[in-house]
DNA sequence: CAGCATGTGCTGATTTTTCAGCATTTCGCG
DNA sequence: CGCGAAATGCTGAAAAATCAGCACATGCTG
């Protein structure tokens, strides 16, 4: 699943190349398929293999998985969620993404008003 | 084990209460069993009945939930994630939050030099 | 004490997931 | 064409999860 969402889309040779301890093509192909069962992806036929791509589009479940984990974790405090988020061992956060941030910051005040 | 972590400690009770649409007593006594034996929680009989905590500290499972969602949705841009965080649609960002915020980015800016 | 509520111990059925193997198809290539 | 590589279709076994129910212990209260 987070593979899939990782890549976009993935073959079920792709998922197997991005586990590090991958079983067995077939499993991962189950896998795949209850996936699908379930409505969590969908897959496409392209050339001879099946494509698999999330159902729910990349910003939908960024958005969701986010609350989810504010909410959890974060006792829904968005602030506190960000604080960590720049208080991670490796933030590697450039100078323009930096400046980013700021603006971003800046906006909410501003939007806050 | 979301609401464990919300609540930072429940019975089975309380697990219960927090569900939706709960299951019976039993499935949720099963399920706080299995992931004890798998060693997600821990549980001390209180009086008469058990609690559960988390094992891992909350702030590490923070971190580790972050890091999760930051790579699998982000491609692991840290700032990605706080800018798609801040555009949250009800980031219930306070007057004072946001200060604590334009200080957080103005920290980073320093310590990054 | 008697009765009720709360909670655990335990058992077991059913469903779901996980995983592997084999037959078959299709594609590319010498 | 003949062959191997890459996929899928399908089957089924084994493990795990899900869920419910009952017996029993314990605490509380009239």
């Amino acid at each position: 699943m987070d593979i899939v969402y990782r890549r976009g889309q993935a073959t079920a040779a792709d998922v197997g190349n991005d586990m590090p301890d991958p079983p067995s093509y077939s499993a991962i192909r189950s896998l795949l398929r209850i996936l699908t069962e379930k409505g969590h992806l969908r897959h496409e036929q392209q050339g001879r293999r099946y494509v698999f791509r999330p159902v729910v589009a990349a910003d939908r479940a960024r958005r969701s998985a986010l609350e989810q984990v504010v909410h959890t974790f974060f006792g829904g405090s968005t602030s506190d969620a960000v604080a960590a988020l720049l208080d991670m061992p490796s933030p590697q956060i450039s100078k323009s993404e930096r400046a980013r941030l700021a603006a971003l910051v800046e906006q909410a005040r501003k939007e806050g008003r």
